[in-house]
DNA sequence: ACTGTTCTTGACACATCAGTCCAGAACGCG
DNA sequence: CGCGTTCTGGACTGATGTGTCAAGAACAGT
């Protein structure tokens, strides 16, 4: 019936992750947003709303993509403890690709705190999801004698998680891969049994 | 000889740094700021030069100011361990007080990454000096028989570098004092001879 | 090839941004 | 009290910000 649009949404809307993960979301102008996802003002307007709203798909795909690959690379894995070796560095290795941009959900957090309702319950959902899966995993390295049995998996869990969003910060920060090999490394030490 | 500034600048200062600590720069707007600091326009452009010269001052004596402190706690205990446990409980802590407002060294880290020479330069400063303050301290404990003796003293400096700094994210998230509390001594745990 | 829809482009409107300027009031000092 | 300095408040400028509008081109279906 109509002319078909020239742009695929998933892939522009991965362009401006991009842009709001190097800038955040106050520092990202639409100029700038426009000019890196390669369409035209109005095309923008038309398909995501307007820039908040653009923001908000971002930082939703964002985080459901990311932590369902963390979640993925920690399952791909025989043995708990590889699984959480591989979830913790899936982003201490990123930034041989991928250099500059940190993670959108952590900027979220950092930028917004709990002021907006709508980035805090994106960023939470995530976190929990995340919290869960690690949870799980611990669970059955413990049932499987590899972790130790004494620690509470909710608060090995909230630890690794933090530990998590540390490494990503310290990676943003510029720490060098073999660091934070060895912080990740130190880090599963203290769960062996 | 003149009419004396009628504002303490150490104070304003300190506004500055709840302003940029809570909306980022980008996100703090000169308006939101002289309200915040309680000055005139004229005032703060006469005292600090320019929006982005006043962020760098907030940043650099929020990084000196906040590292002392986090190292001073460090130093008041007595054992090596008690002392890790104050600085990392510091931040943990510290929500009860100040609930909304993030660390803004993080801030600064998360929003420009590298790509402000300046604001790096202040970041690195401050994060050197930590590290290093926390391997001395754990050479100590290890000389004291506190610490696990096989670990390289750089190795855990950063590991707690990084988890302090997932700390502050899980605290700006929202974390529960409680459980941040529980995180520190999980991983103090792996640090135990 | 015609029609209707929708994409694209560029110009436009309005608000907010950082930063400057000026006039007048407030103050310390002689 | 008067002088010089500096603070204060408000108006102002130019740039940039987000978002809208209108005109024309591109395409699918008949």
């Amino acid at each position: 019936m109509a002319r078909p649009k020239e742009f695929d949404r998933d892939h522009v809307l991965g362009k401006a992750i991009e842009v709001f993960a190097s800038h955040g979301y106050e520092g990202a102008s639409t100029e700038a947003l426009l000019t890196h996802m390669g369409l035209s003002r109005q095309s923008m307007y038309d398909t995501f709303g307007d820039k908040r709203r653009l923001y908000l798909e971002a930082l939703e795909r964002y985080s459901t993509s990311s932590t369902a690959e963390i979640i993925a690379s920690m399952n791909a894995e025989v043995s708990a403890m590889e699984g959480l070796e591989a979830a913790l560095l899936a982003f201490a290795l990123r930034p041989s690709t991928r250099p500059a941009d940190g993670c959108l959900g952590v900027a979220a957090v950092t930028e917004f705190g709990r002021t907006d309702r709508e980035v805090t319950a994106i960023t939470e959902a995530s976190g929990a999801t995340l919290t869960t899966a690690f949870e799980r995993i611990i669970r059955r390295g413990q049932k499987a004698g590899e972790l130790a049995s004494d620690l509470d998996p909710r608060t090995v869990a909230s630890f690794l998680s933090t530990t998590l969003m540390g490494l990503k910060v310290s990676a943003r920060a510029g720490g060098k891969p073999a660091v934070l090999r060895d912080v990740v490394r130190l880090t599963l030490r203290s769960l062996r049994k």
